[in-house]
DNA sequence: ACAAAAGTGTTTTTTTTACACCCATGA
DNA sequence: TCATGGGTGTAAAAAAAACACTTTTGT
């Protein structure tokens, strides 16, 4: 009979006004002299809770963010998984069975970067968005391989849900061009971006314009809900 | 600390001689009364398993195939999963903690059931390949959501790791033409569908063609290894 | 000679790409 | 009046879809 433990990392995407795409890493201690290393926000889930309401709450805890909507990509179960020495040194500090086997289900996230207001838990001193090429090639445990999976997974199945987390309710098509460049890293036609929203009902048109901008105001579009 | 058990279950999908797509299903008793049940193949890792061995070891006991193809597809992890009458009555029998949360990993896998020979493990009382359409409602667990969620991944996902499997080393384009035709669901145009094939490099033309056939014999081809 | 599946090209339609100028606003 | 991003259409190219007859074999 094997018992384990279970725990969800999340791979948290936002974007900075630098138009970055940014993940969420929080730094951990992983001895007594404050020697660090960053992973990605994940915990134990709870004896009774499903993996999605499970997700929120670790995200919630980390980011103070409700309503996440958040997306299972991949379970990654290797038994060597938290078997690197870094990693010993952090469970053992942190945990009653630092040898137990923790399987961990990845769930994707992306956010609003402007309405985060970090919120480091228990164990995380701190919590930063870091811009994806400065990702330490060394976060704990397999995190480098659960966000490059998600990386992955998002360029793969890029959706309405995802992308309309990171924009405001009212947007331009020329914010939700850039958008879907940077997820894509790809330049994509303006004309023929428009061409394809125009066809895509879920996103419609508002009434209202831009304010204040130096230029021709935006028409504004929101998703239909 | 939350521990609890890891299972693995197969959509196990096979092809039969009257050209049907057929699930590999598990029969249990779940009571002394000789009562019944179907189910898919799955079973708890062990220790020290990673999740692709498991799967394979899993299949294997069941099916007496190897180096079967394996890809995980879903998670599922509702505590209530295994919480239902009907399956309390078969954990009571079988397992030590009837009431430890279960987590699964679903895999779906294709083979070709030719090569299949039927080979219950201890808990199976029969196996045997059902139909789509004659699928129990009622299967073990929530089996009949993994098998959904396995089926709708096929479609989306087809590829010719999982399509090779289901074919002899040596096949006809008319032959994989079917097979693509029945996973799809759809028909397909045969010159159309033999273009694509022309431009797939993965697929090669032998110098062999079919043997004692009542019509013009067809070129074997063979996926590139 | 017939039944059965194999094999083969062209046209039409649809989808995708490439591309450049005028517009409305605030500074 | 200038700088800035907003907004618009058309033509060319590529990809996908539609479609029917001849061939080779065993019986």
């Amino acid at each position: 009979m094997l018992l384990l433990n279970l725990s969800i990392d999340c791979v948290v995407l936002g974007f900075d006004k630098d138009q970055k795409i940014k993940v969420l890493l929080i730094k951990k201690f992983i001895n007594e002299r404050n020697d660090f290393q960053f992973a990605l926000p994940g915990d134990l889930v709870g004896v009774n809770e499903d993996l999605l309401s499970g997700g929120k709450r670790i995200l919630e805890s980390l980011t103070s963010l409700e309503n996440i909507y958040l997306k299972q990509f991949y379970t990654f179960g290797s038994p060597d998984r938290t078997k690197h020495k870094k990693d010993q040194s952090w469970l053992k500090m942190y945990r009653q069975q630092p040898d137990e086997r923790v399987i961990t289900v990845g769930y994707i996230a992306l956010v609003k970067m402007e309405e985060y207001i970090p919120h480091p838990s228990s164990f995380a001193v701190d919590a930063e968005w870091v811009e994806l090429s400065m990702v330490s090639k060394d976060l704990a445990f397999d995190h480098n391989l659960i966000l490059e999976k998600g990386l992955k997974y998002l360029r793969e199945q890029l959706d309405h849900q995802l992308i309309s987390n990171l924009l405001p309710a009212k947007f331009t098509l020329s914010q939700l061009q850039r958008l879907y460049e940077i997820l894509l890293d790809e330049k994509l036609d303006k004309r023929n971006f428009r061409k394809n929203i125009s066809k895509d009902s879920l996103i419609i048109k508002t009434d209202e314009k831009q304010q204040g901008v130096a230029h021709k105001p935006a028409h504004l579009y929101t998703y239909k809900s």
